[in-house]
DNA sequence: ATAAAAATTTAGGTCAATCTAAAAATAATT
DNA sequence: AATTATTTTTAGATTGACCTAAATTTTTAT
């Protein structure tokens, strides 16, 4: 049984290793939880011992078999919750983070499994994240940055990479939210702005920050 | 702000208070949160530092103005939770508490006020008790143990005392719930048993403490 | 290949929340 | 009223989750 707070590591380490990388380093780890990487080393040595990671000395740490699943269930109930509050209780996608962040570690089964299916078993959250399933499994929709994709490209946004709230509201502003088709009409060397035209809309710059946060499904 | 322990000290006190008396034993909390006097005499030294609770060595502790709207605001969040499990995932009235003691603690007032909204704004949680409003308002129904009504009286269940889920299961396999209709037809002197008519059904034989713990407003 | 820089760990300390054992105060009983 | 019993508090320890400062290891750069 983890901590709330191992919970947090866990989760963190998870999301690390995500982008490929095998190990996780104490720093990127200080850096996400915003604590010391001495308090990070004191806590990976714990979980160690519980059996989420492996874990030697100045390596780095990786997630076992174990501790994928213990984050997954937790990923699963953030997600679960996070729509929740955007169909239900009329959040905004800049607004459910941080409750979620609260949600995700009530722990009661029964609970995730009847609001699984009050929500009509969902398959992604509202930032177009996939939601893992009881066992853990989820698809992961073939997807890219926006900035990856060449001038003509035709695609549409799937998901964003950065959920934070300054983000959020930018899109909102730009009129872009998942679903959303974006046509790229330029790029711009100097500094790798855009332009694109957001379905029907007329044609806005984005920046280079914009369009390495906007994952989208090429047509 | 107070921390997750400290609310529930807080929300045993302010029950402990509620029935009447103005000093709150040591050994009282104790009993309540399951925990060793020692760690409620530290504990309620904290909370009167908090301002929460006025506490005078050996003499006991009494909740302050400020507690009390503290300690409404998380009775008002966990049967805020009860409603939406009963109602719309699906619980039983005796799977409800433990979940709403953990989602109780969760810090979001626009979610509450969301939630409350969602749920049309609901007086009463699933055991009859009131849900004090945004204020810590509420109006407690006039009502009373079964047991205090003599032979032939006529009442209607509004609230149950105990919340366990053994008694909420015996309950229900007895027919009775809130908004039942329950006749007194015998009361037993040898060991306060009562025979009651619940709505139309047979009669049945329900123990003291049954009686103790339904509450019902008399016809 | 060595020295300097960066990352990581250890040592030692703090605070919240608990505990046990012992001391002190209050209440009950003869 | 004095003694006994009960309740409450204090003292001292422990565990989880953090911190700072110092030591160690690894990496990078000269």
């Amino acid at each position: 049984m983890l901590s709330l707070v191992e919970e947090n590591y866990l989760k963190a380490i998870y999301h690390l290793s995500e982008g490929g990388k095998e190990q996780v380093s104490t720093n990127a780890i200080a850096d996400v939880i915003r604590t010391k990487p001495a308090s990070v080393s004191d806590m990976i040595q714990r979980l160690d011992r519980k059996g989420v990671i492996n874990y030697t000395k100045y390596q780095g740490v990786k997630v076992t078999n174990e501790g994928k699943e213990a984050a997954l269930s937790v990923i699963r109930k953030h997600r679960l919750w996070e729509v929740f509050l955007v169909e239900h209780l009329n959040f905004s996608w800049d607004e459910v983070h941080e409750v979620a962040e609260q949600l995700e570690h009530i722990k009661s089964p029964l609970l995730i499994e009847r609001l699984d299916k009050f929500l009509g078993q969902p398959k992604v959250d509202p930032h177009g994240d996939p939601i893992p399933d009881a066992k853990g499994i989820f698809r992961a929709k073939p997807q890219q940055p926006l900035q990856h994709l060449s001038e003509g490209s035709l695609a549409v946004i799937r998901a964003v990479k950065d959920t934070s709230s300054a983000f959020l509201q930018h899109l909102d502003k730009l009129g872009a939210h998942l679903g959303t088709q974006v046509k790229i009409l330029e790029k711009v060397e100097f500094d790798n702005s855009m332009q694109i035209q957001l379905d029907q809309s007329p044609p806005v710059f984005i920046s280079n920050q914009v369009a390495e946060n906007l994952l989208v499904q090429e047509k």
